[in-house]
DNA sequence: CTGACTGCAAAACATTTGCAGCATA
DNA sequence: TATGCTGCAAATGTTTTGCAGTCAG
């Protein structure tokens, strides 16, 4: 049925092991979660859980995206904005960002070589590294085209 | 006198290219910000403006700090934290973060092999960088001593 | 003089928390 | 049955904004 028995199982022992239960509410969110491989923020999951007819507060949100966070099934970033931004953490995979300033599209991308150097930079500092981000700023292609369209134009 | 002229300069030009206006203030933020080499938060520059006894408003620093930015004479980063922290640039180099989860040190570093390889990243998917940012999460070398020895006593 | 700037207090936001009732183990 | 959970509304903490008076050019 589902294709996330893994992050199911992975998430229940989690809770079990803190003494903690395991609630209508937070597997509907690690269901909803799991459904799709977007971005997402805080108040897009209630929205989709919403749409599916499912009520879950704000303040419950939170505390199950802390928990999915900390159990490290839910990668947590802040992309230089107000807010945090999660997305589903798949098996040994990590990813970083290329964020475009001018549309706001993220494209995640794997450079296994940088995270080589990162662990040689935690070598020489001696630092233990349990998480890393990686963000690039900057304009995709698309909004290259459409702003030097727009230049020329304006050019006429 | 000073040692940023450099920096006056730009900044100087900056407002006058988009018509803004050379203040007391923001000159004031600038020499404070470029006489030290720290991270900071709003905060910080609020109270050590006013140690040197020059009250300037909460709002005013964020709008200085928002065309301090803008000109790239400030760096703006979270650190998966609730607030903005900032850093003094300068020219031409670019350091990344470790940030020990323990402790809350910020340590910088520069590995110019990653620049490259974040090169290769934008020439492959066609995206013009103007900024980016790197960060390394987990424990330094002296809060993983200490956690040891907290624990070998509590084995007593 | 004029348009930009400042400080203040209020507003806006995302996130967290206290509490009373509810549900899991 | 006993904790831990939930929703709500209120609190928090950072950053932003409206406004009336002030200042740089």
């Amino acid at each position: 049925m589902s294709d996330f028995q893994e992050e199911r199982t992975l998430f229940t022992e989690f809770l079990r092991r803190r003494g903690l239960k395991v609630t209508r509410e937070r597997t509907a969110l690690l269901e909803e979660i799991f459904s799709t491989h977007r971005h997402f923020d805080a108040d897009d999951l209630v929205a989709r859980m919403r749409e599916r007819g499912k009520k879950i507060s704000r303040a419950t949100v939170y505390r199950s995206l802390d928990l999915l966070h900390e159990c490290g099934l839910v990668g947590r970033v802040r992309l230089n904005e107000e807010k945090y931004r999660y997305e589903r953490m798949r098996k040994g995979e990590h990813h970083d960002h290329l964020i475009c300033s001018a549309c706001g599209k993220v494209v995640e991308f794997v450079e296994p070589r940088i995270e080589e150097l990162q662990e040689d930079v935690c070598r020489r500092y001696d630092f233990l590294a349990t998480s890393h981000s990686h963000q690039i700023r900057g304009t995709c292609s698309a909004c290259r085209k459409k702003l030097a369209a727009s230049a020329a134009s304006r050019a006429t």
